[in-house]
DNA sequence: GCCGTTTTCGGCCCGACTGTTTTCAGTCG
């Protein structure tokens, strides 16, 4: 059972007490230690046979510590068995209907046995949900809404998505008479690899008068995509968008922005954990302030820095609030200098036209030497990706040689000949070694069988780093964002192996891949294995989404040092060839 | 169920919006 299952069965623990009616406390104890184990870089099943160890993540207990015990060794967890009983698993996609709770879904429970999607669409369709007590016939309307909604949208958007919504909301607001600052906070701001909702924060005087906020409120409901309002307030405005997208729009005062931005970039347990550290100093932290608990006099609100300073805290970057150690670290003045965009020296995976890239050897260097790039590789994909019209050994020397002359007659950047070769299900690679010998550097990823076993994904994956030709891993999980999950394989092993035959791990920064994801990132720089942050471009605007790739290494609390590409030309050169 | 410069009991983050109420519960973030 590995921790990814283990905080799924606390989570839906947690879900069901609560329709259960139980103590609350006992369930945001269960949700703690889901994310707990959710964010722990060690497995838990490494650790289960040392309590101490285990005791030591906080959130983890005398009770969640007997809980792993017994989902270890029975393979289950009978208090989850036992709700799972009681009521029924489809309450639990009840659960993620907008507008409906535990209580709401208790109550629908008890008055007609109904616990599925299907069953409470049709109550609400015969007018039986508004009999209930506290509902009416508005509920019934907003309920069927909602469950069009959850059938049609997943829920999630990728990033860059996501960020192109919000520029668009910011270019509609930032030029409107009486607004100062548009913001977007939120777990965009915290550069989460998918995003549920937009949070965008505005201030100035607009939103601090009640006519003037109206007028700006009638502005921003012209804005192009807006499907529909769900909620119309003083503070705040909520819509959907075409697509699904829901916007809250907030207004502020200038003396709370630093508050709201603190309070609504979350995330909501680095929150609670603030706002714990508050009050135990005597003071109480909201989205409008840091007042003291005494007499109310506010101590900071203007910006995030001041609130931060106020609680002894140095400042947390935003991709780093994620309850991980990050507040301990500001205590202890000890976080890490995250890494910037302006630290990356080069892109070293990208596509042409000799397979399925869109652009020239010299377009794509073009581009790259436009971005400040100080070098880049060219890497084509090899002929196992037939789709893609890959290279066999023969195209694969007559493309050096191409790469080779374009490096000579353009000048201010480096451009290495390399390869992007496929990882055979039996962990060979797809060009031959005299071939691959004579690249700079040699991406190996996998691009087919991912329904391989662990053990033997595992074993491919090793093959291909001991390979002294390899120099990075590409995509290293092969995961692709809201569509396919990760092949399986054993992360550890393969990390220790990469360590050991120093290959480096990709972060690969397309938006859908992100991969290695933070968590493993985290693990990665444990095992001492160095990064190498591309973009896997196949054409010459996808170069700027390392931006993506950034934001995730920063979150993976990586700084300059554990990343290869920051590194000037000829110390890259000289750490990416083995062999 | 967790946790401790308020330490083995008694707390546990804070506020807005909606729909149904006539003072507030439920949901969300």
């Amino acid at each position: 059972m590995d921790n990814k299952a283990i905080a799924g069965i606390f989570y839906e623990t947690a879900d069901l007490l609560e329709i259960d009616g139980q103590d609350s406390f006992r369930i945001r104890s269960y949700r703690n230690a889901a994310e707990a184990v959710e964010a722990s870089p060690q497995q838990i099943s490494d650790l289960i046979s040392d309590p101490k160890q285990v005791l030591a993540i906080p959130g983890i207990g005398k009770g969640m510590l007997a809980n792993l015990q017994e989902m270890f060794k029975e393979g289950r967890l009978s208090l989850h068995v036992e709700m799972l009983t009681k009521y029924r698993p489809s309450m639990l996609d009840l659960l993620k209907i907008q507008g409906l709770g535990p209580k709401t879904i208790a109550l629908i429970w008890s008055a007609y046995q109904v616990c599925d999607v299907e069953g409470v669409e049709k109550l609400a369709r015969e007018g039986k949900i508004r009999t209930l007590p506290r509902m009416g016939e508005k509920h019934e309307q907003k309920l069927l809404k909602a469950i069009e909604d959850y059938r049609r949208i997943g829920g999630r958007f990728l990033l860059d998505a996501a960020g192109a919504q919000a520029q668009k909301i910011v270019d509609h607001l930032c030029d409107y008479p009486g607004v100062e600052k548009v913001t977007p906070a939120g777990s965009l701001r915290r550069g989460r690899e998918t995003v549920g909702d937009l949070d965008i924060l505005v201030t100035g005087p607009a939103c601090c008068d009640d006519t003037e906020r109206e007028k700006l409120i009638d502005h921003i409901i012209k804005l192009p995509g807006l499907m529909e309002i769900i909620a119309r307030g003083e503070n705040k405005v909520s819509f959907r968008l075409r697509g699904g997208m829901q916007v809250d729009v907030r207004f502020l005062s200038p003396e709370s922005f630093g508050a709201a931005m603190q309070y609504f970039t979350g995330s909501k347990g680095h929150n609670v954990a603030i706002r714990q550290r508050a009050l135990k100093m005597g003071y109480t932290l909201s989205e409008y302030s840091l007042a003291r608990l005494d007499d109310a006099t506010v101590v900071a609100g203007k910006t995030e820095a001041e609130i931060y300073a106020a609680v002894g805290l140095d400042y947390i970057p935003p991709e780093m609030r994620e309850n991980t150690g990050e507040i301990e670290a500001a205590e202890k003045h000890t976080l890490p200098v995250l890494i910037r965009q302006e630290d990356i020296q080069g892109d070293v995976h990208m596509h042409t036209v000799e397979t399925d890239g869109r652009n020239s050897i010299e377009e794509m260097a073009e581009a790259a030497r436009e971005r400040g790039y100080k070098y880049m590789a060219i890497t084509d994909h090899s002929k196992n990706l037939a789709f893609a019209n890959g290279l066999d050994d023969e195209r694969a020397l007559k493309h050096i040689e191409c790469i080779r002359a374009a490096n000579d007659s353009i000048k201010e950047i480096r451009i290495f000949a390399g390869i992007e070769v496929d990882i055979l299900g039996d962990g060979t690679l797809d060009l031959s070694d005299e071939v691959l010998q004579q690249m700079d550097l040699v991406i190996a990823s996998v691009h087919s069988h991912f329904g391989q076993s662990a053990p033997d994904m595992t074993d491919r994956l090793i093959r291909a780093i001991s390979n002294p030709n390899t120099s990075i891993i590409g995509h290293p999980t092969g995961r692709l964002l809201l569509r396919r999950d990760a092949y399986q394989f054993d992360m550890d092993e393969v990390l220790k192996a990469a360590a050991q035959n120093k290959v480096a791990m990709e972060l690969n920064s397309y938006p859908d891949r992100l991969d290695l994801c933070d968590r493993h990132l985290r693990l990665a720089k444990q095992y001492g294995v160095r990064i190498v942050i591309n973009t896997d471009s196949h054409h010459t605007s996808h170069l700027d989404k390392i931006k993506y790739g950034i934001l995730q290494a920063r979150r993976a609390w990586l700084t300059k040092e554990d990343v290869l590409n920051t590194l000037p030309v000829d110390k890259f050169a000289k750490a990416i060839k083995r062999g």
